[in-house]
RNA sequence: GCGGAAUUGGUGAAGUGGUUAACACGCCGGAUUGUGGCUCCGGUAUGCAUGGGUUCGAUCCCCAUAUUUCGCCCCA
């Protein structure tokens, strides 16, 4: 038997209902939301990532899926989302007309990483990017359109974690003072921060290992080596989510995985038990270099990126997923009766009315089942006796009526009802 | 990449080194030969992830592989 690739899934019966559901709600909120819909590539030139994600990046040096195609295209499979949209924005000139641009994906992704509950290696991420604006009402609109959208599909107990981490200058600064810092304690740190302390010292913050340890009780705030405009920007962002009544948590660790991000950025953490270790399930921040690195027009950003999966599984525990009724049962036993219910059921979903019929030749008991089944509101009984006088047997299945409506005014008879 | 656990039908699962692998749900058929959802009766795994090994004999013991899962790493 050949079985699916590690790490991918089908998604089938109730799970496709609740992929249809939250795609449902993506595309609804987005609209009020005023955010436009763009599609970009699954595969991208390989560079594109190491300039945008981070050459240093974990994302970058060990996950991705790379290639070359037949014509010897360096190519990759895309492992986040961004670094399309910023390329496509760039490429069609966007930044030329209609700023801000409001811009949601919603598309595959895909990372050679070790699978897990809530981790694929191809998964899904909905995100929202909004390309040219600095205002901190972008700031909060990106955190608050998911929190709320989240809310809506039934999730109780979110919290949204945020962090500034400034402009780069200030990173800088206080890259500095955190490596003075940790100079002295370099030893007793774990084997993967001693690394960190030369590539990446801003992720020693959220080490796992070392969390509880004396050494990163004390380390210096990232928020006392900001600039007072980044300070205050940072306080306005906070003022205008309560304004919005989101409920937060400042986390000065927070740092994120890309390396593009500055200033603003955040996580929606879920609480649900289902999710165990992958309880965020969106994250984002602003990213005001990145279309100017990429050859565009210095472009203040702000997005996140949402891991569908995860909202998936933590509908499950919040609420039943039943598929939509269907309004028409068709039955049949002879030939005669079987060219009405092919010919009537097209009639009916030509109408706006959703029907289907047997097509396993099932006794009609079997047929009375399956109506059950689908939940059918409506049950069309034909038998030759009555198709011969033009009458055909509609049979309310709630109340259990039964009327014998004329063949020519039956779609206006289902129809008005 | 490192360490632990799991893997029996469509589903949830019980089980034992030795004839036909419980039970339940579901599904199919019948009682009711064209009006069901209740009830009753019957059917439904030549098979216990895959490949080796130990054994007179393995679903059960051992090894390997795959997949899933938990923790680490990382991240959505």
């Amino acid at each position: 038997m050949i079985t699916k690739p590690k790490g991918t899934y089908d998604v089938i019966d109730r799970e496709a209902l609740k992929l249809k559901k939250i795609n449902r709600y993506i595309d609804y909120y987005c609209e009020f939301y005023n955010y436009d819909l763009i599609r970009t590539p699954i595969f991208e030139a390989r560079e594109l990532f190491h300039r945008t994600v981070g050459d240093d990046t974990d994302i970058v040096t060990k996950e991705t899926y790379d290639f070359k195609d037949r014509s010897d295209r360096e190519l990759t499979l895309r492992p986040e989302g961004t670094a399309g949209v910023v390329r496509s924005f760039i490429e069609n000139k966007m930044y030329g007309s209609n700023m801000p641009r409001k811009l949601y994906y919603n598309g595959t992704m895909y990372r050679y990483e070790r699978p897990g509950n809530g981790r694929n290696r191809e998964f899904t991420q909905f995100g929202v990017e909004i390309l040219g604006s600095n205002d901190v009402a972008t700031d909060v609109e990106v955190i608050s359109m998911p929190y709320r959208l989240f809310e809506e599909l039934g999730f109780k107990n979110l919290n949204v974690k945020i962090n500034n981490l400034g402009s780069k200058e200030d990173r800088e600064a206080y890259k500095k003072a955190l490596k003075e810092y940790l100079k002295p304690h370099l030893d007793d740190l774990c084997e993967d921060c001693k690394k960190r302390y030369e590539n990446n010292p801003l992720r020693i913050l959220d080490c796992k290992v070392d969390k509880d340890s004396d050494i990163l009780k004390n380390v210096p705030s990232i928020l006392d080596y900001q600039s007072e405009e980044s300070t205050n920007r940072f306080k306005k962002v906070l003022e205008y989510l309560n304004y919005l009544d989101i409920d937060y948590e400042v986390d000065k660790t927070l740092v994120r995985g890309l390396d593009y991000y500055d200033y603003t950025v955040f996580e929606i953490v879920s609480s649900e038990n289902i999710l165990g270790g992958a309880s965020t399930i969106a994250a984002g921040g602003r990213y005001n270099d990145l279309v100017e690195k990429l050859g565009g027009p210095s472009t203040p950003c702000m997005g996140f990126a949402c891991g569908i999966e995860r909202l998936m599984l933590a509908m499950d525990e919040m609420e039943t997923i039943e598929k939509r009724p269907l309004d028409c049962y068709i039955m049949y036993v002879n030939e005669e009766e079987k060219i009405k219910a092919i010919t009537l059921a097209q009639d009916l979903r030509m109408s706006g009315v959703s029907a289907d019929y047997d097509t396993t030749g099932r006794s009609l008991k079997s047929q009375f089942k399956e109506a059950d089944r689908l939940h059918a509101e409506l049950l069309i009984i034909l038998n030759s006796e009555d198709l011969n006088k033009g009458l055909i047997n509609v049979k309310d299945n709630l109340t259990k009526e039964e009327t014998k409506v004329d063949e020519n005014e039956i779609i206006d008879y289902i129809v008005s009802r």
